[in-house]
RNA sequence: GCGCCAGUAGCUCAGUUGGAUAGAGCAACGGCCUUCUAAGCCGUAGGCCGGGGGUUCGAAUCCUCCCUGGCGCGCCA
């Protein structure tokens, strides 16, 4: 915001260097305006005299020199100009241009970070996608996180959000899930049974038989394994719409997979690939030639039995996002699936679609720690850990922050003795602390009868403080932040961000009292503390974490 | 053997896409509550940014070759 306005004023002397013969225009675009890593280096520096220097060939510092003595020295917005180390221009502005935020955000107040520039742009956004076979689990829930966090980022920047869940039950997982149920139901009614030697052995299965025992007692015994199959689809199903409901995240459809039989989109795709003689037959298989277009090997497609491998319901799915007329496709996948993308884009790229508008994010592995161990987990022994176990145990908010901490790229470390303390070791609650903090001192002013309107004038000169000085800058970032956060696809950012404000505040709260004897003064600090809370709160609302007021 | 990801303080990780003197949290040590919430703050200590070579005004960041860990390389999904 700042920051853009500062761009704005540099861009604006280069063009009349350019016109004066100063520097060439080659120059243009390709210097940036930065905020500098140190205090003393001013709020923000350009490196255009070394860029420029590169690229004339002269002495960056020279070049500096110009540009200052160009730029003069009165100006509404700049105090002054430094030359600096190898050629950094450093920019200080007046001290009264920062408290401009504040009106900003007051006046924008819930809608402070939004933007538009995803505006009038559709996005896909498909994640979680798990099969029903049991609930969703840790990795599902790296999984859900991630792809509803950076669901709500492209919204708040102005993207038209869908989200999608993907899912398969036929085949053989969805198979051995019916036997396993049968079997199941089999056993508590004492009958012969014989559970599948690959089976779901979690205690789930059990529970469903359960069910079905109560219901309808012994009535069932010959019905087929399809219907056991059907019943425990629908059980889980309704299992895991409860979990993701628990952590807030709801989607706007689910994919089946089955469609893309019933409508004959499997058979067009394999047409379209046959047509471009990119399927041959071989061994009683059909083999996709992704080598033709660049990759290692070919793959199957149709297996001897007649059965489609994954990859041609999910080239054929990915067709139908690009038919359906997204701008943008994001799935998020673990990183587990890391070979069967390269084979989807190859497929999508041979039907005449631009895979670039498909961004995979692939996220690495999480590892739950307890009492400083390592929980084992193994899918087939059903001793994997649940999401509603981690809910219980941490809460909504706590799983919500974790799985945030770490970009997607990093595998993460979920301690569950840290998530569950509320103590200062606790990331979550610095953050969630801070806003309640400034709740109660707004509930204390209002006691001692202070306004908390703050359309009427406030003396913004009175927020001289060092640590005031921080929170304005800290708050003037975020906007940027968001946007910047929403195209890279990167939620942990914002995390880190709501930390340093938390801090920033901490300090500052520890360091000077807002509420005092002097009107004035106390006037203007709750101002500034009353966007600094709009800022957490907008913050943490973006990642589906609460604000609470008191603590 | 090949592909992808990671390797940064004792531990867990950021690092604004190539910038200045390397950052946070936790752990360690020393301080701060008769004053708006101590779930907090201040200070100290801690580094061959895995290693070598290269690119340039400038590298944790880009290229290359090694080393270590994770995930894959299926007519499983």
């Amino acid at each position: 915001m700042i920051k853009s306005q500062v761009k704005a004023i540099v861009d604006r002397f280069f063009e009349e260097g350019v016109s004066s013969s100063l520097w060439s225009d080659r120059l243009r675009d390709r210097y940036s305006v930065e905020v500098p890593k140190h205090q003393g280096q001013g709020d923000f520096a350009t490196n255009l005299a070394m860029v420029g220097a590169g690229i004339e060939k002269c002495n960056p510092r020279e070049l500096a020199a110009r540009f200052i003595e160009l730029a003069g020295e009165d100006h509404p917005v700049i105090e002054r100009w430094e030359i600096a180390g190898p050629g950094f221009i450093n920019i200080f502005l007046k001290k009264s241009i920062w408290t401009t935020i504040l009106a900003e955000i007051n006046r924008q107040g819930e809608g402070f970070g939004l933007s538009r520039q995803g505006q009038g742009k559709r996005v896909l956004v498909e994640f979680v996608s798990a099969n029903p076979t049991g609930p969703l689990s840790v990795g599902h829930g790296r999984n859900a996180i991630i792809g509803d966090s950076v669901a709500r980022l492209l919204e708040a920047t102005g993207f038209q959000v869908h989200r999608e869940y993907y899912f398969n039950d036929a085949g053989r997982q969805m198979r051995v899930l019916g036997e396993s149920t049968r079997a199941r139901y089999l056993e508590e009614l004492e009958l012969e049974h014989q559970f599948p030697e690959d089976g779901y052995q979690g205690s789930y299965i059990t529970d469903i038989a359960d069910q079905l025992v109560q219901e309808s007692g012994a009535e069932l015994k010959d019905a087929p394994v399809e219907f056991f199959k059907e019943k425990a689809k629908e059980a889980i199903f309704a299992d895991i719409d409860a979990t993701l409901k628990r952590i807030g995240i709801a989607f706007d459809s689910y994919f089946n997979e089955h469609t893309l039989y019933e409508d004959g989109l499997i058979d067009d795709v394999v047409q379209s690939l046959k047509d471009q003689d990119l399927v041959y037959e071989q061994e009683g298989a059909v083999w996709f030639k992704t080598s033709a277009l660049g990759l290692e090997q070919d793959r199957v497609i149709i297996k001897s039995s007649g059965e489609p491998t994954y990859r041609l319901p999910d080239i054929a799915y990915h067709r139908e996002k690009f038919k359906r007329g997204f701008d943008w496709m994001i799935n998020v996948f673990g990183s587990d699936h890391i070979a069967t993308v390269p084979d989807v884009l190859a497929g999508v790229r041979a039907l005449g679609y631009d895979d670039e508008l498909i961004t995979v994010i692939l996220y690495q592995f999480v590892t739950l720690l307890r009492g400083g161990k390592q929980v084992k987990m193994s899918t087939r022994k059903a001793t994997f850990v649940t999401i509603d176990e981690l809910v219980d145990e941490v809460g909504v908010d706590a799983l919500r922050f974790f799985f945030l901490m770490r970009k997607p790229d990093s595998q993460l470390e979920f301690d569950l003795d840290l998530a569950k303390k509320q103590s200062q070791e606790n990331p979550v609650y610095y953050v969630q602390y801070g806003h309640a903090r400034l709740c109660s001192i707004q509930r204390q002013a209002a006691e001692q009868g202070v306004s908390l309107d703050f359309s009427r004038e406030v003396e913004l000169g009175l927020l001289d403080q060092e640590e005031e000085y921080h929170l304005l800058k800290t708050m003037a970032d975020y906007p940027g932040l968001v946007a910047d956060a929403a195209t890279d696809l990167a939620p942990h950012r914002l995390i880190f961000f709501l930390m340093e404000l938390a801090g920033n505040f901490h300090s500052y709260y520890n360091k000077h009292k807002v509420l005092s004897d002097d009107r004035e003064l106390s006037a203007a600090r709750l101002y500034l503390c009353h966007c600094v809370k709009t800022v957490l709160k907008n913050g943490l609302t973006l990642l589906g974490i609460t604000a609470p007021e008191r603590m």
